[in-house]
DNA sequence: TGCCATTTAATCGCGCACGATTAAATCGTT
DNA sequence: AACGATTTAATCGTGCGCGATTAAATGGCA
């Protein structure tokens, strides 16, 4: 008995101490990366959740915000508040859809479409602090991507 | 000139789309592996954050802040607002070291300690929501934690 | 001993991130 | 046409996460 006892103890142990590590790296690894962009991103004035919302729009600009927010996996209480201070940076117009008043369209006001140009050297920086293979890179994403679907 | 105006947009959009997937791809799982605690944790009364300094006190108790934050990679300006949540649920106790005044020491109360037994059942509901082999598991962790330093 | 530099937490302000709720517009069905 | 269900953003409250600053204790050195 005194076997079993320590054997479930000693799971529990490992059990715990594994969830520390899977999940723990994770949480890390966005965290470290979200510091490694703030003084890229400094300079463009955008913070990363912003950053990656203009990301989205530079693909393709009027969006809805529902869009957005499918593109971005985020709620619109988190989004408005954010677009709003894209808009007040002058980056972005929101709008009501005449078609449907429901929706709110979001488009890329010139001095918007234009920082694309100033952002284009991120990448490769952000890329150089990383210190990361660019082989190790793809297949990353793809297991992220696969991860909690 | 048109050729290589071409190839240089083309090459921007290409880096900002990579840049878009990388980033955003292990943003987007953080965000989903904290949704997908969630409600595990909820039972439990613990926010993620939470979780993971418990997860750090149940392997050693009487820690300082300094080295919590250590372990977690986390600020005192995160670490300290948590703490005191914790502090308030009657999980650790929060006291400055006699020795060194600077210090505070943090400990789990009995009741902390206990509630290890009602986690120990979380990282084994969480990997059925992953839905993650335990093989691509391990691989996943290391390669994260390598991941910007 | 006295005094300046360093260490250590705490505080403050800002911006997410989310669940729950609300309000308005649209849709569907009768 | 009417009215209940659904869709869509916005609002609210809570809890991070961090940089910058502050305050207190300690250490080191003349």
């Amino acid at each position: 008995m005194s076997q079993n006892t320590d054997s479930t103890q000693h799971d529990t142990v490992e059990a715990l101490r594994l969830d520390r590590q899977l999940c723990f790296a994770l949480y890390g690894a966005a965290n470290r990366v979200t510091r490694l962009y703030r003084p890229l991103l400094d300079a463009l004035g955008l913070t990363y959740p912003q950053y990656l919302a203009m990301l989205v729009l530079w693909e393709a600009s009027p969006r809805t915000v529902g869009a957005l927010g499918e593109a971005l996996d985020l709620e619109s209480s988190t989004l408005t508040p954010l677009l709003k201070r894209l808009e007040a940076q002058g980056l972005i117009a929101r709008a009501r859809d005449p078609q449907d008043e429901r929706r709110v369209i979001v488009t890329l006001t010139p001095t918007g479409a234009a920082l694309r140009d100033r952002a284009k050297a991120v990448p490769e920086q952000l890329l150089c602090l990383l210190e990361l293979p660019l082989s190790e890179l793809g297949d990353l994403r793809e297991r992220l991507k696969r991860l909690a679907v």
